[in-house]
DNA sequence: GCATCAATGTCGCCT
DNA sequence: AGGCGACGTTGATGC
């Protein structure tokens, strides 16, 4: 990894056109050519950058990165004050624990519990994808769940598809669909009642202590 | 900005679990106080981070992150094989040109001329959020635009919803959908055309040459 | 401060 | 390689 901080101005050109004027900053050049230009503050985003693959041509101060789809990074260097690289190898990477699949493991588990419904299956599957869940209700009558993280617009819409599909399948049919999530947007609430979607807020810490304390039974 | 090259392993707790090996990485700490742990490889997105407002405690070789929202990133320094802090005052900022604000703006200013259509509003409101442009056209007939970069099937889904609630309104009805953007995908013109949504491509330079043309005008 | 929406989104999975 | 969906999305804007 190469660490400059110079004094530099940038100009993007590709999806859109932006450009930096004079300043001090950090340009980042990491192992696998990515260029990232840093300013000394705004969360981890750069300014500007340019990511892999790509070509980094220096020549006079100036530093021309292009990349294959016609997008071009260009760093005028007005005076370097640090130049320095680094060997770091390959990373391990990053292990995760608490995304949307662990919300979705949970709900399954516990079904009953916290949606009142009865799992016959986990990734349902259809001609347009796999149903998260796919329950029946204390009436029998058959339930497709979406889990999200957020309930958006995007996740009603994404059940409606399904209850289309679902619903053509004389044995399944009637099918009911209920979006569940850690929190239901206003417009996707609205959305989902219009459709005839019930939508339910759940709380993923709840859920992991119902878990845990079931697991300390055993 | 300090930055420090340093053998690390890191570990956050927060809206999810997650946690690094230890490894040769770079931790960018900025002078808002906002934290960076980058790999030497992977665009420009941080494995793990931490943005102000923050408090940072650094002791016997452990960085501990802290957060109002309870989030606590901790990074253990095995190592630390350099620590450099740099002066860069503040930063002038990003300008940036052709986002879709701007395409929105220039139709807006110019719905007949580029569009053939006679702006009713920008931003009309609806249940579930603001169609772009409310136009008439030469016949009266309202006309719904969805404005894009790209125009995708997401628009055509965004710019259906719309309709369907505009067409609820006896006094707009019949209400009809165009979708415009600077390149519309071809499955998104399978949609629109399907769902009887015109759909028009414009180039965004044209757009801004008009605009350039008609201002020199006074 | 919350809700909403765009983004040079990025990233990972799957076909 | 392209489509699709999640993301600790981030960032900006309007209310």
């Amino acid at each position: 990894m190469r660490l400059v901080i110079a004094h530099c101005s940038v100009q993007y050109t590709g999806r859109l056109s932006a450009q930096l004027p004079p300043a001090t900053r950090l340009v980042m050049v990491k192992a696998d050519g990515c260029v990232a230009v840093h300013a000394d503050g705004g969360a981890y985003k750069p300014l500007n950058w340019m990511n892999a693959p790509n070509r980094l041509v220096e020549a006079d101060g100036v530093w021309i990165v292009t990349n294959p789809k016609g997008e071009i990074l260009t760093i005028t260097m007005e005076e370097v004050i640090s130049d320095t690289a680094w060997e770091m190898g390959p990373d391990p990477g990053l292990q995760k624990d608490g995304v949307e699949a662990h919300l979705q493991a949970l709900l399954a588990a516990h079904c009953d519990q916290h949606l009142g419904l009865r799992l016959v299956r986990r990734e349902y599957p259809t001609d347009i994808g796999p149903v998260d869940l796919l329950c029946k209700g204390p009436d029998g009558v058959t339930i497709a769940v979406e889990v999200k993280r957020r309930g958006d617009i995007d996740g009603v819409e994404q059940l409606g598809r399904y209850l289309e599909f679902l619903n053509r399948d004389p044995l399944l049919r009637p099918v009911r669909g209920m979006l569940v999530a850690q929190s239901v947007r206003p417009q996707a609430r609205v959305l989902a009642t219009d459709r005839g979607i019930r939508w339910i807020e759940v709380d993923y810490d709840l859920l992991r202590g119902a878990e845990s304390r079931d697991l300390r039974l055993f």
